[in-house]
RNA sequence: GUCCCUGUGGCGCAACUUGGAUAGCGCGGCAGCCCCCUAAGCUGUAGGUUGCAGGUUCAAAUCCUGCCAGGGACGCCA
């Protein structure tokens, strides 16, 4: 709002001087640091043409518009050739204050997403296999990038596409006939069909892997899996039992995961539901002569700069593409999106171009909606041998060993506050702070440190504004105070960085990119913590009433800032 | 080989979309602060030729080209 307001005083001070104010608008930038202004006009390029020194003319520029200021702008100097505005910041708070009060929950929001359905795709679990810290990123990022889009004002749909058949499944129901311990199945779920599902690796020889399957030709019991899944598909009755008991117990252990990460989903459905769906268009496809077949009944896709790609095995039966086409198609047609995102490991970014161009060939306009957000892959160093499981590590074991931290750091501190929330907290944050393409180095130390840059040092900024609104009745404090007692630097530069909430959360939907939230987050905290150890607020004079509105006003913010990243605000701790 | 991603103090990150002033922050190290709204906090200090080399520009961590390093994809696996 400032930007265009001084974009227009300055071209009015330069009229005839060939620049315009939209290119001011774009030269336009924020100071690298607060003590030199708010908005920073840089003259080099005026320089050039009027073959003068930028200084020089940042001067002039500064003197002439001082005289003609507006009173929203407190000051206007002239830097190494930037001439600097300052903000009147009591006028900025009184504005911010007005908006927070009135719009609460809603203060950040959007519109850029009325009138817009979006459909994430996230989280995506293998039926028969446990969780893993790697799931944890998609789920984690899909379910903030849900809410970022939500507060933009899209209408949003999570799904959550489970891996309910392949060739892991058909492993899973022979080791089930053979091995299953029914008493511990009923103990403990998630371990028992592990332990299962290790036993049959062991006995195929090949290493346990939580993503994809090795398909090991003419292996005794990789055929055996093999036949299990061609059962399975042929409809036979106890297979079919079988993979069903095998469904209901890993969604038993997938929900309880999601319910203590606050994580849930419009719609939950499993590949093998598009099978037949995916067939159909391939078919169809196939009839067009769009689709082409092998010599071996083979069906694949060519394209001009991608390598082909086989949509149907020569056996009939489909493949994991052939289910997406299906599926995509389906959502299409079911929620008509304005986008769709799949939000998976970057190693399938391969897999999806090939998925949309071909849609795009076969004629499905809405191809150009799809879109694939990879995150990068979460490393473990040295620290994989730590869990129990050997290889693996599992996201109950990281969330327990988590959450057992917290509760050590409460009683240590004496304090309250919820060790699941707190645990959960450090968790999230310490993925979503990364930027999506970026790889995460995992490793306890930091997972479980709580100090510094993490989760808990959000809630616990956050629990320091409760605490001190806690101590007053803020209600009856007039929101008309007087703004212009908050001349301290680290009033202003809070000031200023709750003005920012709304546009960051534009730039952080615009980007997929739940990393701005949380750097924002973590900044404001900083910048209250900085604040609130210099300037008393109860015991403080004048300035009280001004102090504590901002006080609620990062208690606010905060909380919406931490609502988008699925971390709980916690009001004491 | 082709294509994709990443490279910023010992470690983990930010700033790159939209070029701008002295490259910010955290962890760890060292030195401090609980008479005082919660010490999961705060202050000070040491630590950097932003992988390398060119180019564009008044100005490059940011844009372009080439190279180097790490990771990944290129299955009738998912």
């Amino acid at each position: 709002m400032f930007e265009g307001r001084i974009a227009e005083l300055l071209a009015k001070e330069m009229k005839g001087k060939g620049i315009s104010k939209e290119s001011i608008l774009k030269l336009l930038e924020k100071p690298s640091r607060s003590e030199l202004g708010d908005m920073a006009f840089p003259c080099f390029i005026l320089a050039k043409k009027s073959r003068k020194n930028p200084a020089e003319i940042a001067k002039e520029l500064a003197e002439k518009l001082n005289k003609k200021k507006p009173e929203d702008i407190s000051k206007i100097n002239a830097v190494k050739g930037y001439v600097n505005f300052f903000f009147n910041a009591s006028l900025i708070a009184k504005g911010i204050i007005k908006r927070l009060l009135d719009e609460k929950d809603e203060f950040g929001s959007g519109k850029t997403g009325r009138n817009k359905k979006i459909v994430i795709d996230f989280s995506g679990p293998n039926i028969g296999k446990p969780m893993h810290i790697g799931h944890i990123r998609s789920t984690i990022l899909g379910d903030s990038l849900l809410r970022i889009f939500d507060f933009q004002g899209y209408n949003v749909k999570g799904i959550n596409y489970l891996g309910d058949i392949g060739l892991h499944i058909g492993k899973m129901i022979v080791a089930y006939e053979l091995w299953l311990d029914k008493e511990a199945l009923k103990d403990n779920p998630v371990d028992e069909l592990l332990r299962l599902y290790i036993k049959f690796c062991d006995k195929e020889k090949i290493e346990y892997n939580e993503d994809f399957e090795e398909e090991l030709q003419d292996n005794e019991w990789t055929n055996k899996a093999k036949e299990k899944l061609r059962l399975l598909e042929l409809g036979d009755k106890k297979t079919t039992e079988i993979w069903h008991e095998i469904i209901r117990v890993s969604k038993e252990g997938f929900n309880e995961i999601y319910k203590i990460l606050n994580v849930s989903f419009h719609e939950i459905t499993g590949q093998s539901l598009f099978s037949e769906k995916g067939k159909q268009i391939i078919a169809q496809a196939l009839k067009e002569g769009k689709a082409k077949l092998e010599s071996d009944g083979a069906v694949y896709a060519e394209f001009q700069d991608l390598p082909k790609k086989y949509v149907l095995r020569s056996n009939g039966t489909a493949s994991y593409i052939t289910q997406d086409i299906g599926a995509a198609v389906e959502r299409y047609r079911k929620y008509k999106f304005d986008r769709m995102i799949y939000v998976t490991d970057f190693r399938q970014e391969m897999h999806f171009r090939q998925l949309f161009a071909l849609l795009k060939e076969w004629g499905y306009d809405f191809s150009d909606k799809l879109l694939h957000i990879g995150f990068g892959t979460i490393n473990f160093g040295g620290e994989i041998m730590e869990t129990r499981k050997g290889k693996i590590i599992l996201l109950n074991d990281v969330l327990e060993k988590t959450i057992v931290k917290a509760k050590e750091e409460i009683k240590k501190r004496k304090t309250k506050g919820n060790a699941a929330d707190i645990g959960v907290g450090a968790i999230k944050y310490a993925i979503l702070k990364n930027a999506p393409a970026k790889d995460v180095n995992f490793s306890w130390e930091q997972a479980l440190n709580f100090e510094g840059d993490s989760g808990p040092y959000l809630q616990y900024s956050h629990a320091r504004a409760c605490s001190i609104l806690r101590k007053t009745d803020i209600n009856k404090v007039n929101p008309k105070a007087d703004f212009s007692v908050l001349d301290n630097p680290k009033e202003q530069a809070l000031i200023k960085i709750l003005s920012e909430f709304p546009e960051t959360c534009k730039n952080a939907s615009e980007q997929f990119s739940p990393n701005i939230i949380a750097n924002y987050a973590y900044n404001l905290s900083k910048t209250f913590n900085d604040f609130y150890e210099a300037c008393p607020v109860l015991k403080a004079g004048k300035e009280k009433e001004a102090r504590l509105l901002l006080v609620a006003a990062v208690r606010q913010v905060l909380k919406n800032a931490l609502n988008l990243l699925g971390i709980e605000a916690i009001e004491e701790m």
